[in-house]
DNA sequence: CACAATCACTACTCCACAAGTAGGGAATAA
DNA sequence: TTATTCCCTACTTGTGGAGTAGTGATTGTG
Protein backbone atom coordinates (compact mmCIF):
# COMPACT_ATOMS: atom_id res chain seq x y z
CA UNK A 1 0.00 0.00 0.00
CA UNK A 2 1.10 3.96 -0.54
CA UNK A 3 3.27 2.70 -3.25
CA UNK A 4 4.74 6.12 -4.66
CA UNK A 5 3.77 6.23 -8.76
CA UNK A 6 6.20 5.93 -11.01
CA UNK A 7 6.14 9.10 -12.23
CA UNK A 8 7.32 10.46 -8.79
CA UNK A 9 9.77 7.98 -8.49
CA UNK A 10 11.25 8.98 -11.55
CA UNK A 11 10.85 12.52 -10.35
CA UNK A 12 13.06 12.74 -7.86
CA UNK A 13 15.67 10.22 -9.51
CA UNK A 14 15.88 13.03 -12.29
CA UNK A 15 16.16 15.54 -9.53
CA UNK A 16 19.01 13.74 -7.62
CA UNK A 17 21.20 13.87 -11.06
CA UNK A 18 20.43 17.26 -11.54
CA UNK A 19 21.41 17.63 -7.82
CA UNK A 20 24.63 16.12 -8.06
CA UNK A 21 25.32 18.14 -11.26
CA UNK A 22 24.65 21.32 -9.40
CA UNK A 23 26.91 24.04 -10.45
CA UNK A 24 28.20 22.45 -13.77
CA UNK A 25 26.23 23.71 -16.35
CA UNK A 26 22.81 22.36 -17.22
CA UNK A 27 22.27 18.68 -18.24
CA UNK A 28 19.78 17.07 -21.19
CA UNK A 29 16.98 15.02 -20.49
CA UNK A 30 18.68 12.44 -22.66
CA UNK A 31 21.42 12.28 -20.67
CA UNK A 32 19.41 11.94 -17.79
CA UNK A 33 16.86 9.79 -18.65
CA UNK A 34 20.02 7.69 -20.34
CA UNK A 35 21.30 7.44 -16.81
CA UNK A 36 18.71 6.75 -14.87
CA UNK A 37 17.28 4.42 -17.40
CA UNK A 38 13.71 5.98 -18.15
CA UNK A 39 12.14 6.83 -21.20
CA UNK A 40 13.07 10.43 -22.39
CA UNK A 41 9.73 11.68 -23.86
CA UNK A 42 7.70 10.55 -20.41
CA UNK A 43 10.50 12.07 -18.33
CA UNK A 44 9.79 15.31 -20.96
CA UNK A 45 6.85 15.39 -19.34
CA UNK A 46 7.96 15.33 -15.65
CA UNK A 47 10.14 18.39 -16.11
CA UNK A 48 7.18 20.62 -17.19
CA UNK A 49 6.03 20.27 -13.40
CA UNK A 50 9.18 20.73 -11.73
CA UNK A 51 9.80 24.05 -13.87
CA UNK A 52 6.33 25.50 -13.13
CA UNK A 53 6.97 24.59 -9.32
CA UNK A 54 10.37 26.95 -9.50
CA UNK A 55 12.25 24.07 -8.95
CA UNK A 56 14.49 23.84 -11.85
CA UNK A 57 15.07 25.82 -15.31
CA UNK A 58 15.29 25.19 -18.67
CA UNK A 59 17.60 26.44 -21.37
CA UNK A 60 16.74 25.57 -24.62
CA UNK A 61 19.08 25.26 -28.11
CA UNK A 62 22.47 23.43 -28.18
CA UNK A 63 23.89 22.96 -24.61
CA UNK A 64 21.18 23.25 -23.10
CA UNK A 65 19.20 21.62 -20.78
CA UNK A 66 17.89 21.63 -16.98
CA UNK A 67 19.66 23.03 -13.88
CA UNK A 68 18.14 23.29 -10.60
CA UNK A 69 16.83 26.24 -9.97
CA UNK A 70 18.11 26.67 -6.10
CA UNK A 71 20.44 25.24 -4.21
CA UNK A 72 20.01 21.27 -3.30
CA UNK A 73 19.94 21.95 0.31
CA UNK A 74 17.00 24.41 0.00
CA UNK A 75 15.12 21.89 -1.69
CA UNK A 76 12.80 19.43 0.07
CA UNK A 77 11.77 15.70 -1.20
CA UNK A 78 8.02 17.27 -0.28
CA UNK A 79 8.21 19.94 -2.71
CA UNK A 80 9.04 17.20 -5.66
CA UNK A 81 6.58 15.11 -4.55
CA UNK A 82 4.00 17.95 -3.88
CA UNK A 83 5.28 19.75 -7.89
CA UNK A 84 4.55 16.06 -9.48
CA UNK A 85 1.70 14.33 -7.74
CA UNK A 86 -0.47 17.23 -6.17
CA UNK A 87 -0.67 17.86 -2.43
CA UNK A 88 -0.76 14.72 0.13
CA UNK A 89 -4.33 13.73 0.33
CA UNK A 90 -4.85 10.41 1.90
CA UNK A 91 -8.81 11.07 1.67
CA UNK A 92 -11.39 13.60 -0.62
CA UNK A 93 -11.86 15.59 2.57
CA UNK A 94 -8.26 16.88 2.80
CA UNK A 95 -8.17 18.09 -1.08
CA UNK A 96 -7.79 21.55 -1.39
CA UNK A 97 -10.78 21.78 -3.70
CA UNK A 98 -12.96 19.72 -1.11
CA UNK A 99 -16.32 21.87 -0.49
CA UNK A 100 -17.30 21.37 3.03
CA UNK A 101 -20.83 19.92 3.29
CA UNK A 102 -19.87 17.13 0.21
CA UNK A 103 -19.35 14.54 2.61
CA UNK A 104 -22.21 12.98 4.14
CA UNK A 105 -20.21 11.87 7.38
CA UNK A 106 -18.51 15.16 7.98
CA UNK A 107 -20.32 15.70 11.55
CA UNK A 108 -18.83 13.30 13.38
CA UNK A 109 -16.82 11.27 11.08
CA UNK A 110 -14.62 9.15 13.52
CA UNK A 111 -11.25 8.78 10.83
CA UNK A 112 -11.28 12.36 9.98
CA UNK A 113 -8.75 12.72 12.37
CA UNK A 114 -6.72 10.06 11.98
CA UNK A 115 -6.34 10.65 8.48
CA UNK A 116 -5.52 14.65 9.13
CA UNK A 117 -2.58 13.33 11.16
CA UNK A 118 -1.48 10.80 8.55
CA UNK A 119 -0.87 13.68 6.20
CA UNK A 120 0.83 15.48 8.55
CA UNK A 121 3.27 13.16 9.55
CA UNK A 122 3.99 12.30 5.53
CA UNK A 123 4.40 16.48 4.69
CA UNK A 124 6.66 16.33 7.96
CA UNK A 125 8.65 13.22 6.29
CA UNK A 126 9.03 14.63 3.01
CA UNK A 127 9.81 17.58 3.93
CA UNK A 128 12.76 17.13 6.90
CA UNK A 129 14.92 15.77 3.87
CA UNK A 130 16.09 17.83 0.81
CA UNK A 131 18.24 16.82 -2.14
CA UNK A 132 21.56 17.67 -0.25
CA UNK A 133 20.56 15.00 2.11
CA UNK A 134 20.13 12.34 -0.31
CA UNK A 135 23.54 13.42 -2.57
CA UNK A 136 25.26 13.83 0.68
CA UNK A 137 28.26 10.44 0.29
CA UNK A 138 27.49 9.11 3.69
CA UNK A 139 23.95 8.46 2.31
CA UNK A 140 25.66 5.91 -0.66
CA UNK A 141 26.19 2.45 -0.71
CA UNK A 142 23.35 1.43 2.06
CA UNK A 143 21.53 -0.66 0.89
CA UNK A 144 19.06 -1.56 3.64
CA UNK A 145 17.26 -5.33 2.82
CA UNK A 146 13.83 -5.54 3.86
CA UNK A 147 14.75 -8.18 6.37
CA UNK A 148 16.51 -5.74 8.54
CA UNK A 149 14.45 -2.98 7.97
CA UNK A 150 11.16 -4.88 9.79
CA UNK A 151 13.46 -5.17 12.54
CA UNK A 152 12.93 -1.64 13.15
CA UNK A 153 9.62 -1.35 12.01
CA UNK A 154 6.73 -3.19 12.75
CA UNK A 155 6.17 -6.28 11.61
CA UNK A 156 2.94 -6.94 9.27
CA UNK A 157 1.28 -9.09 11.16
CA UNK A 158 1.52 -8.52 14.44
CA UNK A 159 -1.32 -5.90 15.59
CA UNK A 160 -1.28 -5.00 19.43
CA UNK A 161 0.24 -1.80 20.71
CA UNK A 162 -0.03 0.75 22.04
CA UNK A 163 0.83 4.15 21.13
CA UNK A 164 4.22 4.97 20.38
CA UNK A 165 6.62 7.77 20.26
CA UNK A 166 8.44 9.19 17.08
CA UNK A 167 11.54 7.55 18.29
CA UNK A 168 15.28 9.05 17.44
CA UNK A 169 15.40 10.61 13.54
CA UNK A 170 18.25 8.61 11.63
CA UNK A 171 18.08 10.95 8.48
CA UNK B 1 -0.60 12.00 -3.53
CA UNK B 2 -0.71 8.68 -1.28
CA UNK B 3 -4.49 8.43 -2.27
CA UNK B 4 -6.17 5.75 -0.46
CA UNK B 5 -8.11 3.37 -1.97
CA UNK B 6 -11.57 3.14 -1.61
CA UNK B 7 -11.34 -0.06 -1.01
CA UNK B 8 -9.01 0.30 2.68
CA UNK B 9 -11.78 3.70 3.22
CA UNK B 10 -14.50 1.27 3.23
CA UNK B 11 -13.22 -1.64 5.57
CA UNK B 12 -11.93 0.93 8.24
CA UNK B 13 -15.07 2.70 8.48
CA UNK B 14 -16.94 -0.84 8.13
CA UNK B 15 -14.80 -1.84 10.77
CA UNK B 16 -15.42 1.89 13.12
CA UNK B 17 -18.98 0.10 12.93
CA UNK B 18 -18.26 -2.90 14.25
CA UNK B 19 -16.16 -1.49 16.88
CA UNK B 20 -19.02 0.49 17.76
CA UNK B 21 -21.35 -2.71 18.36
CA UNK B 22 -18.30 -4.51 20.22
CA UNK B 23 -19.90 -6.69 22.56
CA UNK B 24 -23.87 -6.36 21.33
CA UNK B 25 -23.56 -8.88 19.02
CA UNK B 26 -23.21 -9.66 15.31
CA UNK B 27 -23.58 -7.40 12.67
CA UNK B 28 -24.86 -8.11 9.33
CA UNK B 29 -22.78 -7.03 6.13
CA UNK B 30 -25.95 -5.31 4.83
CA UNK B 31 -26.77 -3.44 7.72
CA UNK B 32 -22.59 -2.33 7.77
CA UNK B 33 -23.65 -1.16 3.89
CA UNK B 34 -26.89 0.82 4.70
CA UNK B 35 -25.52 2.91 7.18
CA UNK B 36 -21.89 3.73 5.63
CA UNK B 37 -23.40 4.08 1.99
CA UNK B 38 -21.26 1.42 0.54
CA UNK B 39 -22.48 -1.44 -1.62
CA UNK B 40 -23.11 -5.07 -0.08
CA UNK B 41 -21.35 -6.98 -2.96
CA UNK B 42 -18.31 -5.06 -2.72
CA UNK B 43 -17.81 -4.81 1.04
CA UNK B 44 -18.26 -8.57 0.81
CA UNK B 45 -15.29 -8.74 -0.29
CA UNK B 46 -13.57 -6.78 2.27
CA UNK B 47 -14.87 -8.98 4.61
CA UNK B 48 -12.66 -12.01 4.03
CA UNK B 49 -9.17 -10.44 3.96
CA UNK B 50 -10.57 -8.84 7.62
CA UNK B 51 -11.72 -12.15 8.19
CA UNK B 52 -8.55 -13.93 7.36
CA UNK B 53 -6.33 -11.86 9.14
CA UNK B 54 -8.15 -12.93 12.82
CA UNK B 55 -9.56 -9.27 13.13
CA UNK B 56 -13.44 -10.70 12.49
CA UNK B 57 -15.61 -12.99 13.14
CA UNK B 58 -18.38 -14.38 10.77
CA UNK B 59 -21.06 -16.16 11.82
CA UNK B 60 -23.41 -17.69 9.02
CA UNK B 61 -27.30 -17.92 9.23
CA UNK B 62 -29.93 -16.11 10.80
CA UNK B 63 -29.10 -13.62 13.23
CA UNK B 64 -26.24 -14.21 11.92
CA UNK B 65 -23.30 -11.24 10.73
CA UNK B 66 -20.11 -10.11 11.75
CA UNK B 67 -18.38 -9.09 15.13
CA UNK B 68 -14.87 -8.16 15.98
CA UNK B 69 -12.18 -10.52 16.97
CA UNK B 70 -10.63 -8.63 19.40
CA UNK B 71 -11.51 -5.65 21.78
CA UNK B 72 -11.55 -2.40 19.72
CA UNK B 73 -8.58 -1.24 21.74
CA UNK B 74 -6.38 -4.06 20.59
CA UNK B 75 -7.14 -3.44 17.11
CA UNK B 76 -4.58 -0.72 15.19
CA UNK B 77 -5.54 1.00 12.18
CA UNK B 78 -2.31 -0.36 10.46
CA UNK B 79 -3.34 -3.98 10.94
CA UNK B 80 -6.65 -3.07 9.38
CA UNK B 81 -4.72 -1.25 6.36
CA UNK B 82 -2.26 -4.04 5.82
CA UNK B 83 -4.86 -6.47 6.23
CA UNK B 84 -6.87 -4.50 3.15
CA UNK B 85 -3.88 -3.35 1.31
CA UNK B 86 -0.85 -5.19 2.11
CA UNK B 87 2.37 -3.92 3.98
CA UNK B 88 3.38 -0.05 3.35
CA UNK B 89 5.88 -0.20 0.18
CA UNK B 90 6.14 2.61 -1.33
CA UNK B 91 8.71 1.52 -3.67
CA UNK B 92 9.62 -1.83 -4.62
CA UNK B 93 12.95 -2.76 -2.34
CA UNK B 94 10.80 -2.30 0.04
CA UNK B 95 8.51 -5.18 -1.07
CA UNK B 96 8.32 -8.01 1.14
CA UNK B 97 8.77 -10.16 -2.74
CA UNK B 98 11.51 -8.31 -3.35
CA UNK B 99 14.81 -10.36 -4.19
CA UNK B 100 18.26 -8.20 -3.47
CA UNK B 101 19.62 -7.40 -6.94
CA UNK B 102 16.77 -6.81 -9.13
CA UNK B 103 17.15 -3.15 -8.91
CA UNK B 104 19.84 -2.27 -11.01
CA UNK B 105 20.46 1.26 -8.56
CA UNK B 106 20.91 -1.27 -5.30
CA UNK B 107 24.58 0.06 -4.44
CA UNK B 108 24.55 3.65 -4.32
CA UNK B 109 20.83 4.06 -4.05
CA UNK B 110 20.26 7.77 -2.92
CA UNK B 111 16.60 7.50 -2.69
CA UNK B 112 15.91 4.12 -0.33
CA UNK B 113 17.39 5.65 2.86
CA UNK B 114 14.29 7.60 2.61
CA UNK B 115 11.91 5.80 0.95
CA UNK B 116 12.49 3.64 4.66
CA UNK B 117 11.75 6.08 6.56
CA UNK B 118 8.61 7.09 4.53
CA UNK B 119 7.33 3.93 5.07
CA UNK B 120 8.24 3.71 8.96
CA UNK B 121 6.54 7.25 9.75
CA UNK B 122 3.41 5.61 8.27
CA UNK B 123 3.36 2.91 10.15
CA UNK B 124 4.08 4.14 13.08
CA UNK B 125 1.37 6.29 12.76
CA UNK B 126 -1.30 3.43 11.69
CA UNK B 127 -0.11 1.51 14.36
CA UNK B 128 -0.40 4.12 17.13
CA UNK B 129 -4.29 4.67 16.66
CA UNK B 130 -6.80 1.81 17.18
CA UNK B 131 -10.34 1.30 16.61
CA UNK B 132 -10.94 2.35 20.26
CA UNK B 133 -9.50 5.44 19.65
CA UNK B 134 -11.37 6.12 16.68
CA UNK B 135 -14.78 5.38 18.23
CA UNK B 136 -13.60 7.83 21.32
CA UNK B 137 -16.85 9.99 22.00
CA UNK B 138 -14.12 12.79 21.89
CA UNK B 139 -13.31 12.22 17.94
CA UNK B 140 -16.49 12.87 16.86
CA UNK B 141 -18.31 16.20 16.04
CA UNK B 142 -14.77 17.12 15.32
CA UNK B 143 -14.56 17.62 11.42
CA UNK B 144 -11.68 20.18 10.90
CA UNK B 145 -11.51 22.23 6.69
CA UNK B 146 -8.19 21.67 5.15
CA UNK B 147 -8.21 25.37 5.62
CA UNK B 148 -7.31 25.39 9.66
CA UNK B 149 -5.22 22.13 8.86
CA UNK B 150 -2.45 23.40 6.87
CA UNK B 151 -1.50 26.11 9.31
CA UNK B 152 -0.12 22.85 11.11
CA UNK B 153 1.12 21.32 8.56
CA UNK B 154 3.62 22.89 5.88
CA UNK B 155 1.77 24.44 2.86
CA UNK B 156 2.50 23.18 -0.11
CA UNK B 157 4.47 25.68 -1.45
CA UNK B 158 7.65 26.60 1.12
CA UNK B 159 10.42 24.34 0.49
CA UNK B 160 13.37 25.65 2.66
CA UNK B 161 13.42 23.71 5.86
CA UNK B 162 15.14 21.93 8.51
CA UNK B 163 14.68 18.36 9.94
CA UNK B 164 11.91 18.45 11.99
CA UNK B 165 10.83 16.74 15.21
CA UNK B 166 7.19 14.94 15.52
CA UNK B 167 6.11 17.16 18.25
CA UNK B 168 3.26 16.25 20.51
CA UNK B 169 0.76 13.24 19.19
CA UNK B 170 -2.79 14.47 19.50
CA UNK B 171 -4.77 11.44 18.35
C1' DC C 1 22.03 32.16 -42.46
C1' DA C 2 21.23 27.33 -41.99
C1' DC C 3 21.10 23.71 -39.09
C1' DA C 4 21.37 20.78 -35.28
C1' DA C 5 20.24 20.44 -30.59
C1' DT C 6 17.16 20.97 -27.03
C1' DC C 7 13.28 22.47 -24.43
C1' DA C 8 8.01 23.21 -24.57
C1' DC C 9 3.53 21.55 -25.32
C1' DT C 10 -0.49 18.76 -26.89
C1' DA C 11 -2.71 14.78 -28.19
C1' DC C 12 -3.02 10.16 -28.48
C1' DT C 13 -2.67 4.90 -27.35
C1' DC C 14 -2.49 1.04 -24.35
C1' DC C 15 -3.21 -1.70 -20.48
C1' DA C 16 -3.38 -2.97 -15.66
C1' DC C 17 -6.12 -2.52 -11.89
C1' DA C 18 -9.54 -0.59 -8.81
C1' DA C 19 -14.40 -0.73 -8.26
C1' DG C 20 -18.37 -2.94 -8.64
C1' DT C 21 -21.76 -6.85 -10.23
C1' DA C 22 -23.51 -11.57 -10.44
C1' DG C 23 -24.37 -15.95 -8.96
C1' DG C 24 -23.93 -20.15 -6.70
C1' DG C 25 -22.93 -22.65 -2.64
C1' DA C 26 -22.71 -23.77 2.76
C1' DA C 27 -24.12 -23.10 7.36
C1' DT C 28 -27.54 -21.96 10.90
C1' DA C 29 -31.55 -20.33 13.55
C1' DA C 30 -36.57 -20.43 13.74
C1' DT D 1 -37.55 -26.65 5.50
C1' DT D 2 -37.10 -22.20 4.67
C1' DA D 3 -35.25 -17.67 5.18
C1' DT D 4 -31.09 -15.62 6.29
C1' DT D 5 -26.47 -14.79 6.15
C1' DC D 6 -21.72 -15.72 5.35
C1' DC D 7 -18.37 -17.64 1.88
C1' DC D 8 -16.13 -17.82 -2.58
C1' DT D 9 -15.21 -17.24 -7.57
C1' DA D 10 -15.71 -15.20 -11.84
C1' DC D 11 -16.86 -11.59 -14.64
C1' DT D 12 -17.46 -6.52 -16.37
C1' DT D 13 -16.31 -1.85 -16.72
C1' DG D 14 -14.20 2.64 -16.33
C1' DT D 15 -10.32 5.30 -15.14
C1' DG D 16 -5.83 6.75 -14.76
C1' DG D 17 -0.93 5.73 -14.99
C1' DA D 18 2.67 4.95 -18.28
C1' DG D 19 4.45 5.70 -22.42
C1' DT D 20 4.61 7.32 -27.58
C1' DA D 21 4.29 10.70 -31.30
C1' DG D 22 4.51 14.80 -33.44
C1' DT D 23 4.89 19.65 -33.85
C1' DG D 24 6.60 24.05 -32.52
C1' DA D 25 9.93 27.51 -30.22
C1' DT D 26 14.48 28.82 -28.96
C1' DT D 27 19.46 28.98 -29.07
C1' DG D 28 24.33 28.05 -29.95
C1' DT D 29 27.67 26.99 -33.81
C1' DG D 30 29.96 26.63 -38.31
Amino acid sequence: MLQVSERAHYGLRAMTELAKAYGDGPLTLNKIAEVEHMPAGYLEQLAMPLRRAGLIEGRRGAHGGYQLARDPASVTIGSIMRALEGPVAPVECLTEQYVVGTCEREIGCASQGFWQRMKLVVDQAMDSVTLADLCAPGMNGAFIPLSQITQVSRSPSDDVCAPVGMGEQTI
